[in-house]
DNA sequence: GATGAATGAGCATTCATTCAT
DNA sequence: CATGAATGAATGCTCATTCAT
């Protein structure tokens, strides 16, 4: 019986599994110190297994990174969708934000505080896709609000710097465990910032 | 990119080269794709020449890195010592930052960008003390606008979050040439920003 | 290229479809540089379904190999069968290799131009066989010539290089793409000249 | 005290023992079945070191193939130049050559029995330069002969072929140690051959 | 017969580091 | 202080081959 090929290029168990040792070699020894051999023990795969899914270690981080960035941002655009209010959209999304770090931290680990420049060749297709996608759903959530003078105008790099600046901040303290102040209140405290940075008034 | 004057024992001109050639190579292609042969090869150093000023890989980094934070830092704690007004306090540190950063972009590059868990292991004493004195400097600077109530009472990890987030922020675009807002007009705006994100009112 | 049909038991279209395979690989990469997954690809099938019809990489080679050399062996003796007189017997054998050549350059440049000693273990019973009955073919059809004395009493190696040593190395530059002389110029000087290396006076 | 360095890129003890060591893996058992590690052993050297000298071991089989055929061709051109006569020259040319392969059996055996397309990058410019000055050595000696009209007016291509086409036919069977005729004899024998191939008459 | 996932030994190459000169 | 040859462990990757489906 032949089977039935997913729509996604790598998918299966096997796939999974890797990917998933993967992660965590990267995020405990970063991606230059993870060797392949670390990989396979930790995915009970052989040398050759893992080569059969990927093509190279390059391509199976940037399988790593996309499949997190991919869930990371269709979360965030969808809590957007849903909310029109402005103070509460923006603290929705800081919400989602360090909630999500608190419930992945080895993927936020992996997707926040490394570097990637060198596996991930900013030509990768669908990378690119999802950067506009997510670019273009802040933008738009934000715009409506600037034109109505509720928002300064700002251009996109100052939104997200005043956005998000302060959260990848205490995301790296809380990562690197040297935060004092809890989630909760740092929710609170870091909604307030945005909502003042980026409002007129 | 401007050449900084070390203050260190282990100076001299061959010695400065070196920190020099691994500065660039560092900031080019990051610590773990950077090899001593890169380096030797930039500084017009032979192999044992290196080695002869500096015992490791992992030592020259950390060379290159204290003599990195440490003008940084005690650039800005000088601004901050100089200013007793609040927002001027705030904005001066802020335009210290993103200035240092177009004046210095291999430097914060190397700085600001990198992962350096790597090879600096924190027990290293000169950089212990470095950021306690850092700390210290801000803290104290701040514990007397709380105590009078125009600061928010907030805990270090959400000053430095408020303080400093959006500028990292900014500066992770300014140097990978994706920020379009100028450096004078991010001044102003994370100025402002920052000021409304840690006054009471 | 043409097709050269086989008479071997093990046939089929996905058989020949394979050998074909690997006798273009093996061509244009070589034995060692050529892997399966190279051969499967060209040859349009999956690695179990190469490895059910030829046990291992060096008995493909070994077939692919013993198709060539039989289909020309048997077409030079068949020719020499033919011819009584000395002369024209020596051209016509010049004149059917290089023509061979001409015609099936893949075959030429394999059978030819590379070594085979790592996959054809001499003990192979067919290629034996094979190169048996190919020098006996020759030996008989020149032994009565030389007992008559008009050909140079000569042992088998001289024979062999005499006849067909010109032959090689023209086919070499004509292979390579260096040879200038054009093949119909070049069978009547090979002629020629075995002729004039062979005969007594 | 510094080292003079040598003209060649390539020298001292332990290049030389490296090509030697080489030499004798690629003989045996071919370039692609030779590994480093082979070389390393046989040329009691580290890993490091091989790689020191050569930068790949690519390299290394093309300086051992372009120290051999330096040798032998400057040989050759050598003893041509010395010889006028034309039958004498011949003949000296065949004595030459297969009195080098019996003196030299393992560089005969790499040099002019294995296939070097893998790593002669034809561009190699010593390689070029080689060729050429012997092409034009042997092409200008025969020449003069061509317009007396006591040799035939042939093209460089069946020129080469005849001359040396029986000599490498029988170097193939002698290297294989499947000749028969004793070295003196084929001398004999081949340069008879050679002459009455290229004579007019 | 056909498929392709899985295996694991083997290989070329890199690189931090040492040390004799 | 400077040089560069030497070291050898470590690593990413290949590939012939097997086998369950």
């Amino acid at each position: 019986m032949k089977k039935i090929k997913s729509r996604h290029a790598a998918s299966g168990k096997r796939t999974a599994d890797i990917i998933q040792a993967a992660l965590l070699c990267f995020t405990e020894l970063g991606f230059n110190d993870t060797s392949m051999a670390d990989i396979c023990a930790r995915a009970n795969a052989s040398t050759g297994s893992v080569y059969h899914h990927f093509k190279s270690k390059e391509l199976l981080a940037a399988a790593v990174y996309l499949e997190g960035i991919e869930t990371y941002q269709s979360g965030l655009l969808k809590i957007l969708e849903k909310e029109k209010d402005l103070f509460k959209g923006i603290s929705s999304v800081i919400e989602y934000h360090l909630k999500w770090v608190q419930k992945n931290p080895d993927w936020a680990q992996f997707l926040f505080q490394k570097r990637h420049s060198s596996f991930l060749v900013e030509t990768e297709d669908k990378l690119l896709t999802l950067n506009k996608k997510f670019k273009q759903g802040i933008s738009e959530w934000f715009k409506c609000h600037m034109t109505a003078g509720t928002i300064r105008p700002l251009a996109w790099d100052m939104v997200i710097s005043l956005l998000l600046g302060p959260c990848q901040e205490y995301t790296k303290l809380y990562l690197s465990e040297k935060a004092v102040t809890e989630i909760n209140k740092a929710v609170q405290e870091l909604s307030r910032a945005a909502w003042r940075s980026l409002s007129q008034e």
